[in-house]
DNA sequence: GCAACCTTTATGATATATCATAGTCTTTGC
DNA sequence: GCAAAGACTATGATATATCATAAAGGTTGC
C-alpha cells in the first residue's frame, strides 16, 4: 500500500535535506544551526513580530523560538532591546554579525536547494506542492 | 519561486503529520511516542538487528535509536537478554505489554494515515513518491 | 596468542520539539 | 480605576537529533 510508505518517504526527504544542508554549513566554518538561522532569517525582514509570530512563520513551538533567540542573541547574532510601549517585549535586531553570517549562509542555501531538487522539474515540484499543502491542512488541529 | 518553499511545505506537512498522529495517540490515553512506536515495530519483525541496522531502517541516528531502546526497556515494552555469543549484543523482544501497545496504537495509526491523506489519489501519491525518493537520494551523503 | 583493527553500545554535550506552567505585563469590562 | 481575562516570555521536564568519543567485545593477520 503506497500510502503506508508515503510518511516514510517524506520524513526520509526532509531530514536527509537537513542533514545535507547542515553538514554545508558547517564545512563552509560557519557556527549556526539551520532552524537558528531560519529563525533570523524571518527578523531580516520583520523586526515588530512576537514570539508567537514567529513560531507560527517558521512552523515551529513558540518555546522552541524562545530558546533560538535567546541562543542567537548569546551568540551576538541578534539584539534585544526592551520596547518601552510593552515590558514583555523586546525588539528583535538582527545584528552586524548577524547579516554577516546570513549573507555567508545564503549562497550555501541555494547550493543545497539546486543539489537536493537535481532532476525535478518545476512541473514536478508545482505537482508536489499542493499535495504537501493539502496534508498539512488535513493534519492542521481545527480542521 | 517554487523551489525556495517546497522544503518548508515539506517540513510543515511532516511536523503537521506528527503532530497530529501524537495528539491522537496520547488521547487514546497511550503512553508511547510515534518514535517509540516505530522501532517497536521494526523490532516485532526483527529482533536480530544490531543498534545499528534498526537506525538505518527507521532513518535515525544510532545513538537516538539507543536512548530510545533504553526507554522502551524501561517502560517494560521490550525485554533485552544478553546474547551469548556476542557479549556486546542483546536479543530484543517486544514484550506482553509491548505487544499490547503495539495492537492498541495500529488502528489510530491507520486512522491517522487516512486522515493526513484525505482528498489525495493514489495516482497522486504514486506522483509524489519518486520526487521525495530523489530528494532523499540527491541528499544522500555518499552522492 | 597477541596486536591492530573493527563492531557494537553507551553516553556527554548541545540543539530542538513539545507540553505545561509560572511570572510578568496589558487590555477589557464594568 | 480595579479585577478578571488575556497576551507574552521564560523555563522545567522529557524526548529526540547529532556529533564525537569512550568502553567493551570480537575478528583478523601474523
Amino acid at each position: 500500500m503506497l500510502s503506508s510508505i508515503v510518511f516514510y518517504a517524506l520524513d526520509k526527504a526532509i531530514r536527509s535535506y537537513r542533514r545535507m544542508a547542515q553538514a554545508n554549513i558547517d564545512r563552509a566554518g560557519l557556527d549556526i544551526t539551520v532552524d537558528q538561522w531560519l529563525v533570523l532569517r524571518v527578523l531580516l525582514e520583520h523586526d515588530d513580530l512576537t514570539q508567537h509570530d514567529i513560531a507560527e512563520r517558521v512552523f515551529k513551538d513558540q518555546a522552541s523560538v524562545a530558546r533560538i533567540l535567546a541562543l542567537l542573541t548569546r551568540r551576538g547574532l541578534l539584539s534585544a532591546i526592551p520596547l518601552p510601549h510593552d515590558g514583555r517585549r523586546t525588539q528583535l535586531r538582527v545584528t552586524e554579525a548577524g547579516h554577516r553570517i546570513l549573507e555567508a549562509v545564503q549562497p550555501i542555501i541555494l547550493q543545497n536547494r539546486a543539489k537536493a531538487l537535481a532532476g525535478i522539474s518545476e512541473e514536478e515540484l508545482a505537482l508536489m506542492r499542493p499535495l504537501l499543502d493539502r496534508i498539512a491542512l488535513n493534519c492542521a488541529p481545527t480542521s
